[in-house]
RNA sequence: GUGUCCGUAGCUCAGCUGGAUAGAGCAACGGCCUUCUAAGCCGUGGGUCGGGGGUUCGAAUCCCUUCGGGCACACCA
């Protein structure tokens, strides 16, 4: 289904040709409509005839009335004024509009166009590692991946998410010797052991927890502890027997627990892989780079130049093969790419990570590029994440300097929510619990979504739990109010089924014709959103459509309407609009309850 | 040092393919619940869009410069 603006532009656009200021190529632009940033005067404008002025060599004014003449009567428009300097001010036509939402409630997907070719695309977010507890940095990559995932897929892409797990690196190693250090009695560590390993873990995820941090922090000031960490690593990567069973504890204790955080944050990955999953593959890669000859020994590691002529800053080889000959984050990273391509082929790879890894995605992508890995066809796309700061403007910590953890944060936040809930409602416990997590969830994400996700932001969880302004609980309160109407409507006799005569009528009052306008936004929103990777564009959308429907029902009364078929009429709207909300929240991640 | 991002109301942020009087929310103040959820609605106050220069009929938006801040700059991930 065409765009509102685009139905409009075209009209417009005729106009011009009409006026005689089509022929040049310059001009195909003219015609343009957007909304209006002065809603006292109109609600479209149309700027065209001030940038078609110098072209033409004539007063804009008189080419915006030459236009508006050949306006006069047309079916989209109610009202088309040229205004000085050159504005073509624009109302548009109520009867045109509830025609476009008639189309748009019958559409598939409120009127979004789907892909004429539907892309493949593999998105790489969360940033989880193993054996370490997700804190609130991981929640943007958690939470801005899915909104992205669920955006491209309602937008007709197949999307596959792959949370891709810290899982074979030095943290490893530093887990397995503080187990070692903990409990040297286990089976694991006996290297003459030939017999089965026990089913259950010899930790629980506290324990693993805990035993990172200690150990790290130990590695960074004891040089033995460190060569021993490392020595681990090399033991689990060779394949030493206990060490492989004992990873495999740990994996599955920690992805347990990972699965359990992220689903309470409506967070679901297709592909729970990792990096250990394409240690095979690396000889063979680094093999085909010396071959090549893409790669070369430069102070004693092996790399691949990725410079290029345009580049007007320095730009550090990327590096495959450390002097020591270990694999480092470059490999596992290409080797991940090669295996993404020969399994999936996507026409798109997006990576979501903190925004200071810019430059280490700039390398490892140019060296996919030249190396062959990936080819013109697929699309590598990294986005980059501000850092969330506390209060203070600095990185988030705890009131004792420590790192917040995820788990802590959501479970405070639904706390929160719950004594809110009980202060202002009658509710049962258990009602109360079950909204108060779905608020406090709405809290989190529209309060990490509604920000650009590539700057930095203030934490602020007393600002997202807040009831009023531009907040989760308020999008999910307006919804909810819908409902109430709806269902009330329902319980006076009325029927929702849409055979039930439910049609939209051209808007009755101002506050009306606002709310369908917006809600006519539904389909350029969306597939700007998507184009752009975009979840703030959603945000901002349902704010605005929220406060548009809030304002018409303070104006309106809908139960009490007498006129039947006017009664009906704004029903209808009611449904669109509350489908619109649910739709977007939606693909943002998270729901609504029925009452709240 | 090189590169990059940012600087908009007291605070948190929109707006940035150039358009008319720069917008929201919070905070402050004042109204609106015997009527569909007041977690709402309506209103008031609050601004050298960091500074300077340029392009343009027109600049928060584009270009240059300058100040202030964040981040990155091969053997971490």
């Amino acid at each position: 289904m065409k765009k509102l603006l685009d139905v409009i532009s075209g009209e417009m656009q005729a106009a011009f040709e009409a006026a005689g200021y089509g022929e040049a190529e310059a001009s195909s632009q003219l015609g343009r409509i957007t909304l209006s940033n002065r809603p006292d005067l109109c609600e479209y404008q149309c700027n065209g005839a001030m940038a078609g002025a110098k072209k033409f060599r004539k007063a804009p004014i008189m080419i915006a009335n030459e236009v508006a003449g050949k306006l006069q009567g047309s079916r989209f428009f109610s009202q088309v004024e040229a205004v000085a300097p050159g504005f073509l001010n624009l109302k548009i036509s109520e009867e045109f509009l509830k025609k476009y939402l008639q189309e748009m409630s019958a559409a598939e997907k409120y009127g979004l166009d789907m892909p004429a070719k539907p892309q493949k695309i593999i998105i790489d977010y969360g940033g989880a590692n193993v054996a370490k507890p997700l804190h609130v940095g991981h929640l943007r990559s958690a939470v801005i991946g899915e909104s992205i995932k669920r955006i491209c897929r309602y937008a007709g892409h197949e999307v596959i998410g792959d949370v891709h797990l810290g899982d074979w690196g030095l943290q490893m190693g530093l887990i397995i010797i503080g187990v070692k250090e903990r409990h040297p009695e286990l089976v694991y560590f006996d290297e003459s052991y030939e017999g089965e390993y026990p089913a259950e873990a010899p930790f629980t995820i506290s324990e693993l927890e805990e035993i990172y941090p200690a150990s790290s922090a130990r590695s960074k000031e004891d040089p033995e502890y460190k060569a021993q960490a490392m020595e681990a690593t090399y033991k689990l990567q060779t394949g030493v027997r206990g060490y492989r069973a004992l990873w495999r504890h740990m994996m599955n204790v920690s992805v347990a627990d990972l699965r359990k955080n992220y689903s309470s944050l409506n967070v679901e990955f297709d592909l729970w892989k990792g990096e250990s999953d394409v240690q095979d593959l690396i000889p063979e890669m680094v093999q085909y780079m010396k071959d090549s000859g893409y790669a070369y020994i430069s102070e004693g590691a092996l790399v691949v130049d990725v410079k290029e002529d345009t580049d007007t800053k320095e730009m550090p080889p990327c590096m495959i093969l450390k002097s020591d000959g270990a694999s480092l984050y470059n490999t596992t990273d290409l080797a991940t790419i090669m295996e993404r391509m020969r399994l999936y082929h996507p026409d798109q790879m997006i990576y979501l990570t903190d925004k200071r890894q810019e430059l280490y995605f700039q390398q490892v992508f140019r060296c996919a590029r030249k190396t062959g890995l990936v080819g013109p066809e697929t699309e590598l796309k990294w986005i980059g994440f501000g850092t969330v700061n506390g209060k203070d403007g600095k990185p988030f910590k705890t009131r004792d300097g420590g790192v917040m953890r995820l788990e802590t944060l959501i479970r405070d936040t639904k706390e929160e929510m719950f004594k809110k809930i009980k202060e202002g409602r009658e509710m049962s416990d258990e009602e109360a619990k079950t909204v108060a997590d779905m608020v406090a969830v709405s809290a989190l994400l529209y309060g990490d979504l509604s920000n650009q996700a590539s700057k930095d932001y203030i934490f602020d969880v007393d600002r997202f739990t807040s009831f009023e302004g531009d907040t989760g609980p308020y999008i999910l309160y307006t919804i909810v109010r819908i409902k109430s109407i709806l269902a009330k409507y329902v319980e006076q006799g009325g029927s929702l089924a849409e055979k039930e005569g439910l049609e939209l009528q051209a808007a009755a009052s101002d506050a009306q014709k606002q709310l369908m306008m917006q809600l006519a936004g539904f389909n350029a929103m969306m597939e700007s959103a998507c184009e752009e990777t975009a979840p703030h564009k959603v945000c901002a959308f349902i704010y605005d459509l929220a406060n548009a429907f809030n304002h018409f029902y303070h104006e309106t009364r809908i139960l009490a309407e007498e006129d039947e078929k006017q009664k009906k009429s704004l029903i209808a709207l009611l449904i669109l609009t509350r489908d619109v909300l649910e739709t977007c929240i939606d693909v943002l991640g998270f729901k609504a309850p029925e009452k709240m």
